[in-house]
DNA sequence: GTGAAAGCGCTAACAG
DNA sequence: CTGTTAGCGCTTTCAC
């Protein structure tokens, strides 16, 4: 491994040099910047981070936490994550919980240790876990927290029931995610401050956010009358169109559904899911941003700053006009 | 930030029976290392990682590139890549190289400085730029190279044509992926000896492993004439189905559809595909093990190994007997 | 503008 | 079985 002491002994001058003319160019002399930046390369020199933040008192990375990485959602923030980093000069190190709550808390202490500050994309509420990151700062994603970034529930609620009202529904079902889940809380909240604006919303209970808890949803959707279904993810949307189907009705003709999240599946399942989404990766590339701006700030405690991304809508085959 | 002396002054010890005691606790006494684990638990120690890692002249984390970590695929590897590292207690520094081909050889090397080896899982040919990584192991997904895991697309091959051949079909079409993707080269060799016994493959040149790529393939595999097709993925699978479709085929009846790497998105699309996969997680987890076999025997060179993980088939509804 | 030297937290000889 | 000491590669005062 090339050190800083080989390329010091190369362009004939003291190691606190070279460690200057690659981290604080303006400090040295552009002559000898010059040559030793060009010695370095030549050697092929990668300075050792480790060693690096040993001294300077950082890791050089930030953690993410995430609850299931082969999750569309959470891939497609740790890769907003890890472009931001990079963007950044920092490295990404990803720890996945599978789903595993109890196991969380101590991911997320052992993740705190080693970098410089955790993003934390559970949907969980852990605030009272959040001192196990030792003081390091902790970005939060689509939860409460004094470093949030998440996605605009309430204004995506507003898109969808607007493009339903429009269309013709008066009474529109709600199917539901986990009880835990913090977007899942907004968007109920949004959607009773809804009701009386021209349109019915029968909030169903929670549901698995999976196919089966979509299946599992289609009797009561049916027993409520309703000419629309929000659902709380696009998942969610593809179980219960299949179980309305099974039961002999069509969609959009019979039952218009509307998925959340617009994940790549919205486009591909049939009928083309309308959804309501946002951009992912820029979560995560938010949640860099800010934790930066954390660090960068140097304070341990710090001014709340909470940043909500515009939700979208995405209008495809699966909502219409009801019948008659 | 609790470090190993203020354990020890607590316990009453030197710096170097906390060390021990924590990482080799059989050259302690009992006794000691009881009270040690207790106050250093008590006190909430986490070691740092950097430290121990400078001094061993080990990182304790490993590196994963991959090109798209949006793409189920390597999300799958990725997780499977995330369990393996944490059950060696190692981390994973994650790097999506967004498909930028030349940007690649420079995120291996970063990322080889500063982790003790790392997982390539492009399906670019990088031999060439191997030597980037410096020393470091490095293992390859789905590619040759000294230390590699893949998929057997060769058995995976046979088994698609077995199901086909089964069902009755004697022509087939193979709507292929990349030019520079292993798992694609390999699958048309297997494809190339599998004709003369009994059904006649017809290989269709290299189509973009994306949607619009299976619809574009569209007149191509119908102008074969053959009864089933096999697709370079489940997404192109999809996109195929779409076109035929809007053509008035349907699938299938007229034509059989078969996808490959079983993705989540196989069951949720209709028809749901029957698709040729893999345990992808096991890829990474393997590829990990890998790893650490080669950092544990300690030699930058060492016998090579690749290890093939068996396809399986996952039989759905996009294939049946062909019509007459 | 540059060099000498201290030391980040830890492990690994080497003594005792 | 335990303590002392050196030093991993780097950054950062402090002198010059």
């Amino acid at each position: 491994m090339v050190t800083v002491r080989d390329v010091a002994r190369v362009a004939g001058v003291s190691i606190s040099t070279v460690s200057r003319a690659l981290s604080a160019p303006e400090k040295v002399a552009a002559q000898t910047r010059d040559r030793i930046t060009a010695i370095a390369d030549d050697l092929g020199y990668q300075p050792n981070r480790a060693a690096a933040g040993l001294r300077a008192g950082r890791t050089g990375a930030v953690g993410l936490l995430v609850p299931d990485l082969a999750n569309p959602y959470f891939a497609a923030v740790a890769k907003g994550a890890a472009a931001g980093a990079r963007a950044h000069g920092l490295g990404v190190f990803v720890v996945d919980s599978e789903e595993d709550l109890r196991l969380e808390v101590d991911l997320l202490r052992s993740l705190a240790a080693q970098t410089d500050g955790v993003i934390l994309a559970s949907p969980r509420a852990l605030d009272a876990d959040r001192p196990a990151a030792g003081g390091k700062p902790v970005v939060v994603v689509n939860q409460e927290g004094p470093l949030a970034v998440g996605v605009d529930n309430a204004g995506g609620v507003s898109l969808a029931l607007e493009h339903l009202r429009a269309l013709g529904h008066r009474r529109i079902a709600y199917v539901g995610g986990p009880a835990v889940s913090w977007s899942d809380a907004q968007r109920r909240a949004a959607l009773a401050t809804a009701a009386g604006t021209g349109v019915e919303v029968v909030a169903l209970g929670a549901h698995s956010p999976t196919v089966d808890g979509g299946a599992a949803a289609a009797a009561s959707v049916i027993a409520s009358h309703a000419t629309a279904a929000i659902t709380f993810n696009d998942v969610v949307a593809v179980g219960l169109v299949r179980a309305v189907r099974a039961r002999g009705l069509r969609v959009p003709e019979d039952l218009s559904v509307l998925g959340f999240d617009d994940t790549f599946l919205a486009p591909l399942v049939t009928p083309a899911l309308t959804s309501v989404g946002a951009d992912l990766r820029e979560i995560g590339r938010r949640a860099v941003d800010l934790l930066v701006g954390r660090l960068a700030a140097g304070t341990t405690e710090g001014p709340t700053r909470r940043l909500l991304l515009p939700a979208t809508l995405a209008v495809r085959e699966s909502t219409a006009r009801p019948r008659a």
